[in-house]
DNA sequence: AGGAATTCGGGTAATTTGGGTT
DNA sequence: ACTGTCCAAATTACCCGAATTC
């Protein structure tokens, strides 16, 4: 399954925004912010001052965080 | 502008809060939380500690656990 | 250059959590 | 064994106007 989300560059780190994040945990955006600033994940800033957040850091959170019932951690 | 915004990477699972799983089961919210600490349904937890609960999971579990009438198998 | 969508900030409701009890 | 309710604390959701992104 070849994502084609967005170009992809050699090797960089795919950068999800808020939205996304939210939509993978199903929370506001809003909160995706909080954990930032909470220092629960880890964020980029955009020259802007958006907020980006790492695909494979969010990823693995979100594994850690998941408990299936046919599998115990 | 287009509808490419930022497209569907997708292939997410959908989640439900532990409020709809209660409103679908027709139970208190605490009630599906103890579900999920018991093990009976699979549960993904927010970094702030709430649960998230995948909707085919609970859509399957309603259904295996539907008795309809039988009417010509 | 203009426009739509998103994401800032803050502030205030609503939900969820966990324990103990019925 | 299973569920509903009470409580306080923590987390999350929705409101606004302004700024950023594309």
């Amino acid at each position: 399954m070849t994502a084609t989300t967005q170009p992809r560059q050699n090797g960089q780190e795919q950068l999800l925004t808020p939205g996304e994040v939210a939509t993978l945990f199903r929370v506001d955006p809003k909160t995706v912010t909080r954990w930032a600033t909470a220092g629960r994940i880890g964020s980029i800033r955009t020259p802007g001052g958006h907020r980006r957040f790492r695909e494979s850091e969010v990823r693995a959170l979100l594994a850690e965080l998941t408990n299936d019932v046919n599998r115990s951690i």
